[in-house]
DNA sequence: AACTCAATCAACCGCCAGGTA
DNA sequence: CTACCTGGCGGTTGATTGAGT
């Protein structure tokens, strides 16, 4: 069966969009409703196919659209959902309202990219640029830098936790996982319940403000209940995915940058112009004892290409018990 | 002023998933 | 179950703009 073209362009017109046929779309959605795409354009008046009209409202007509160049926040709320789900702009941009998928995949491809480079950070893999040489051969490293396509598949391939636990990985990360240890306490002032706590009080996207910190936070969409608190660097997930209940903890790049670049934090703090200092001291001390409180958990296991713990609880009761108070009930 | 080159970004393309008959 | 349609997604292209010489 061959695929049918999604209209037929005999005699539709393509490239820029005129004022005029910005008019009528416009005009048309706006009394109307877009309903069916494909008849949208003949009902408005345009020779253009619905594909098109589609592409042209969602990305630059919507009255709902923000214009202008991105905030030093979203930038960063970009680059750390970036380093989380890789190429997913649409899901990104969903975490950024007013923006759409196409603008942050330009603004990445054009402005981040470069910069992160330039901060010497692998903008694939989120890693120092050091770092990913000494993993491989110069010829290799060259190639790293300059071939984004194999390093996105690659990336790709690693970054996948829903096909990876759909692969059965659930189950082997508990094969490979340590003896029940019932020494395990829940941390004090674990910064994973004061993550928590700001998710009950927020909507599932929001902006919260605490203790002169901003940060714009989720839970994520229908089938993959999911709860973080970035930090700019550090980051506490839990939640339930398919495969059951994962918790994450770590320290990410600009952790790992340090002693490679110097001092990441002032960098950080010049590129992005926020107050990380006083927030990130006490952090670092809530990172580091999250991380050794997931490390004890039974199905806990260093993922060393995010560089970080990841508990992903299948089938450990003792595990759940442990997590529950971090936990909704309605993802238990 | 004229030209070149790089950067930007709107728009297109092909593919895929989900829904439906 | 199959064929088909639609909307959505990510990758890519190419016209436009601006900076540098």
């Amino acid at each position: 069966m061959g695929r049918q073209p999604c209209c037929d362009k005999v005699g539709l017109k393509k490239g820029p969009w005129t004022a005029e046929e910005d008019r009528k779309l416009v005009n048309f959605i706006t009394m109307h409703g877009h309903g069916c795409w494909r008849e949208v354009p003949k009902l408005a008046g345009l020779l253009r196919c619905g594909k098109s009209c589609r592409l042209r409202w969602t990305n630059y007509l919507r009255p709902d659209l923000k214009r202008g160049l991105l905030s030093e926040s979203e930038e960063k709320l970009i680059i750390d959902l970036h380093a989380a789900i890789g190429n997913r702009w649409s899901r990104i941009a969903a975490q950024l309202p007013g923006r759409t998928d196409n603008e942050i995949k330009n603004y990445w491809n054009t402005r981040i990219k470069k910069k992160l480079r330039q901060m010497g950070i692998d903008p694939v893999t989120h890693k120092p640029l050091s770092q990913m040489q000494m993993q491989s051969s110069p010829t290799q490293s060259l190639l790293l830098q300059e071939n984004d396509e194999q390093q996105q598949q690659q990336q790709q391939q690693q970054n996948e936790p829903d096909q990876n636990h759909s692969n059965g990985s659930a189950e082997t990360l508990v094969l490979t996982a340590r003896e029940p240890n019932d020494d395990i306490e829940p941390l004090e002032n674990f910064n994973m319940e004061d993550s928590m706590q700001l998710f009950n009080v927020c909507s599932p996207t929001s902006v919260i403000s605490l203790s002169g910190r901003t940060e714009e936070v989720d839970s994520d969409d229908s089938d993959q209940v999911s709860k973080s608190f970035g930090n700019g660097g550090h980051a506490q997930y839990i939640g339930r995915e398919s495969s059951g209940v994962k918790a994450e903890c770590g320290l990410s790049v600009w952790d790992q940058m340090g002693g490679v670049l110097g001092d990441p934090l002032s960098d950080y703090n010049s590129q992005w112009n926020v107050d990380l200092e006083s927030w990130t001291a006490g952090l670092d001390a809530h990172a580091a004892s999250a991380s050794a409180w997931i490390q004890q958990l039974p199905d806990c296991q260093w993922n060393d290409f995010q560089g970080d713990f990841e508990i992903c609880s299948k089938s450990c009761p003792e595990t759940l018990q442990r997590l529950g108070p971090f936990l909704d009930d309605d993802e238990m």
